[in-house]
DNA sequence: TTATTTACATACATTCTGTATGTATGTTAT
DNA sequence: ATAACATACATACAGAATGTATGTAAATAA
């Protein structure tokens, strides 16, 4: 088993530094040698382990979702009340988003390097899917009014949500852009509210 | 003043040929020598006209978001009253960016390829900065709720419209998914109003 | 203990972008 | 009208990056 263990560590040293790379100077920009060559292996291991430079970030994607989506998991977990729970969970994931590892992954190259289809299915898995859940949840309770489409209503939520994150990230002032944020982001929720 | 115009005429080329390129298999995948060979001249013309790959992306860029600017413009005129101009703008930004020679190069390469910075200020030039304007008139109009703030709303605004337009784009039954989001818009913005 | 798989390294082929240079044609100044 | 110059390209080359094919030592299985 000393074969397998030591396997693992080099394929989480990857993860770990093509994150920071890739959150640094973008997918395109970062090349495989920088990656390798702050670990002091060669592109042999990467290739062995992922195949090409997407299935490293593929990886890397899958672990900026799960923890964006721990944090959601955690934070709406904090109420009982279904309906706050939708909201706990949408300030989550501006607070999770926020981060610099998780940001330029997850709202800019994540959906362009992946192209759509890829993306969502692996969103679906995440955090999108904890929307779409807790959306269902409370529109079959009677929570939500009527004429709202479920799957159009997670749809405009995640974009609003995303796009918020990226102005807050970018604002002079980020600190009183993310209270702003906040605050519409509960006014656009309420609306949609019965 | 021949010249001139061969120039104009080759530049026209080269913006055409690329947008459908870079439309068709994005930024990262489309080749210089792709879209020079489909009108039968070299990489030289176009590093000559353009300096650079990027140099052209960013006209090709510049050309879809005067496009989109333009029907906002014209459809949100077709109304006197200041909310239902807003409305229809919206609208039709989706109809606009729905658009298959639109919609990648506006909703995810451009972003993705440009970057925040420079992205948000040719944004700020065309369809955003119409959206703002719109926003911060009906904000000093009393129209929109008071906790609001006008530039926290229209990024709001915007992230919902983006994202679903590639929605609805990646629908199974697009015309149902693109009346849905509509509808959601319109309950969406009448949160928001006063 | 021999065979085979695993985890890499090394070497190489290919494909890009970008730059430097060459050239013909158009334009301007005298 | 012609010399000087600028423009609009083409051509050739350098450099970087991905990906693939092959080699090898260590671990594991037979």
């Amino acid at each position: 088993m000393k074969n397998q263990e030591l396997a693992e560590r080099t394929k989480n040293s990857l993860i770990n530094t093509a994150r920071v790379q890739f959150t640094e100077k973008g997918y395109a920009e970062t090349s495989l040698e920088e990656i390798v060559g702050k670990i002091n292996i060669t592109r042999g291991a990467l290739y062995h382990h992922f195949g090409n430079k997407l299935g490293l970030f593929k990886a890397v994607v899958e672990v900026v979702q799960r923890g964006i989506a721990e944090s959601i998991e955690q934070e709406s977990a904090k109420s009982e009340n279904s309906w706050e729970q939708l909201v706990l969970g949408c300030h989550a994931f501006v607070h999770a988003a926020l981060l610099i590892e998780n940001r330029r992954i997850l709202l800019v190259d994540g959906p362009a390097v992946l192209g759509w289809n890829e993306w969502s299915e692996i969103d679906e898995h995440h955090s999108e899917s904890r929307l779409l859940q807790k959306i269902t949840d409370l529109k079959a309770d009677g929570l939500i009014k009527d004429s709202i489409s479920v799957k159009a209503l997670t749809t405009v939520i995640s974009g609003s949500l995303n796009e918020a994150v990226l102005w807050v990230s970018h604002a002079e002032n980020p600190e009183q852009a993310k209270d702003e944020v906040l605050a519409v982001i509960d006014v656009m929720l309420n609306g949609f509210r019965k």
